[in-house]
DNA sequence: CATTACCTGCAA
DNA sequence: TTGCAGGTAATG
């Protein structure tokens, strides 16, 4: 579920974890792990201590170390992992991945849905998988005119290219929907046909809504939390995503699929515009 | 490009 | 019982 502002989170609270080395790891999901090493991850992981935490997209990195020799352990939540510092009043459902430490703290990473992907490596033969390789820029960090770029040459309703990582990386379904709101983009609306003045509104209520969901410390709903059991308040303050009505102007939210996910935005601020006007427009204007 | 599959619990 | 969930890879 998590998207970029709930992985940012939970990166930061995982680097209280840094230094710290693992006496024992356990998995009922071995197949779910994508071991890039000859020995087995458990042996491999023995004694390595925590060296740094990263983001990368929606994955987490967990740098480890020992004796100079770095490895990486990749952790993608996808629709339902979690990651648990292990805590007395936690539950412990769905827990597929127990790492021990010196210090008798535990990370466990729990997915109700094993849609998760856990990736195990050298940091260049983990970095090489398809899901970085293909990595577009980070929505958080793109400049303007790389943003222009891309989306001023696709072809394709502008909710997908949000949504396809390769285009760039962090947005998903909420953040997408919250943004398109916020510069009165119809989702439907085809990525090239809008002009530059557009583009720039998109590219600034996307850092905007980033911004908010990071600093109301993400969107826990369903069962995600934080890793040390805290709630983020991000779905308590959607102008649109599942919304019954629009914040701004009160119109019935509408719903529609586009690329297989529920697009919610308001019919009355968010409009199709017509192509033959539009081109018509910005011939009178230049 | 848009759908479908992956997997499971939960709300309607 | 059906459909839906914040994601991505594989498939037409």
């Amino acid at each position: 579920m998590p998207e970029l502002p709930e992985v940012e989170i939970t990166k930061e609270k995982l680097k209280k974890l840094i230094n710290k080395k693992i006496i024992a790891s356990w998995t009922d999901l071995p197949k779910a792990i994508l071991n890039l090493k000859k020995n087995s991850i458990s042996k491999d992981i023995l004694n390595q201590k925590i060296k740094d935490i990263k983001r990368k997209g929606k994955a987490v990195l967990i740098y480890l170390e020992k004796n100079k020799n770095e490895t990486l352990l990749a952790i993608h939540q996808r629709m339902s992992g979690r990651f648990i510092i292990k805590n007395k009043n936690e539950k412990t459902k769905y827990v597929h991945l127990k790492i021990l430490f010196n210090d008798k703290s535990e990370l466990w990473f729990e997915d109700q849905r094993k849609f998760g992907t856990i990736w195990y490596g050298s940091e260049k033969d983990v970095l090489n998988q398809k899901y970085f390789k293909n990595l577009g820029k980070d929505a958080h960090n793109i400049n303007f005119n790389d943003f222009y770029k891309i989306i001023s040459a696709k072809n394709a309703s502008i909710k997908s290219v949000l949504l396809n990582q390769k285009n760039l990386s962090g947005l998903g379904n909420a953040y997408s929907d919250e943004a398109l709101w916020l510069s009165k983009i119809h989702p439907k609306q085809i990525a090239k046909n809008l002009n530059k003045n557009e583009i720039k509104k998109l590219w600034k209520a996307i850092k905007i809504v980033l911004n908010k969901g990071i600093k109301l410390q993400g969107i826990s709903m369903r069962n995600w939390l934080h890793p040390d059991g805290e709630k983020g308040k991000m779905q308590e303050d959607f102008n649109v995503y599942q919304q019954k009505n629009c914040k701004r102007c009160g119109s019935k939210i509408q719903k529609i699929k586009i690329a297989s996910r529920n697009s919610n935005f308001c019919p009355n601020c968010q409009k199709l515009i017509n192509l033959s006007l539009k081109s018509k427009n910005k011939n009178s204007k230049e």
